[in-house]
DNA sequence: CTGAAAGTGTTGTATATACAACATAGAGGA
DNA sequence: TCCTCTATGTTGTATATACAACACTTTCAG
């Protein structure tokens, strides 16, 4: 006796839902970038963190959590990891609370050594998703980017 | 003395990269799915998973590994932990490679209950990427399910 | 048939992620 | 001033994720 609504639910979820296709994606793609630059002995996440940090730096912690959308717990860990590898450092240590991030001389090389290895895997993100895929991506980043500074 | 041209990779990489956005993206759609399956102690890591099963099932672990790109000694674990919640079982033990993965009883009431959880989440999601993009991504999983179907 | 190669599953290890609880600091209002 | 509320950062715990190494099976070429 198999019941009609489980299926007509588990149909439903299995072809629409979002979370399953963008989580799908996700990995897809942390790969992509993760293989590139292996030889560096980094990962995306990590190069993600390290370019806000360039970007913006000196930056507080809590900021680079805002930007990102990382739970503060989650930055306080990667941070201590990049921390350890040297490429990031600690500015104004009085209190905890006032820690700012700044990238390191040996950040900035790994970044420029990291771009033509990143330039790879954002050629191939692009086409294995497709161009028009990819701008969705853009927008949808920007969209939330532009809600957090309305908020 | 900065260095001309690692603001150039700096804000070429901030400006454009996928990985950073489509991961942000990531923790920002699982969120919301994660909130609203939390009265039912279950993540939506853990419910992809099931559908799958539900959908495919009885179905090897590889298979869903095919499926969801999810590396076959995560899905081992993951698979693991919902076993021990009772919402899916192993058909033909007989050795290591036959097993099979199929619902529980207790994984479909699971289901049928998360069903109005995931429909809140589902719409939340749409308004918050918006339907150009939710439609996007909708592609994009299509795409890479086509591609793997052709390898 | 036999041996090599490919597929499958598990386990060790490391990183990534988030929630809860905690400590502390800063900001404002009474 | 003092007290409360909010923001920030760390630590404990659990789950998610992947790579490497291993064991075992199946397949297939010769």
């Amino acid at each position: 006796m198999k019941s009609e609504s489980l299926d007509k639910t588990v149909d439903t979820i299995a072809s629409e839902c979002i979370a399953v296709r963008m989580r799908m994606l996700n990995r897809v793609v942390t790969k992509m970038f993760d293989d590139a630059l292996r030889p560096l002995g980094i990962k995306v996440s990590q190069l993600n963190i390290l370019m806000v940090v360039a970007k913006r730096g000196p930056v507080s912690p809590a900021e680079v959590g805002r930007v990102l959308h990382l739970e503060k717990s989650t930055l306080s860990r990667n941070s201590e990891r990049i921390m350890k590898r040297g490429w990031i450092e600690v500015l104004d240590d009085t209190n905890a609370r006032n820690h700012l991030l700044q990238l390191t001389p040996k950040g900035s090389r790994l970044i420029e050594k990291a771009r033509p290895l990143w330039s790879k895997a954002q050629k191939k993100t692009r086409k294995v998703l497709g161009e028009t895929v990819a701008k969705a991506i853009q927008r949808a980043a920007n969209r939330v980017w532009s809600a957090d500074q309305a908020a």
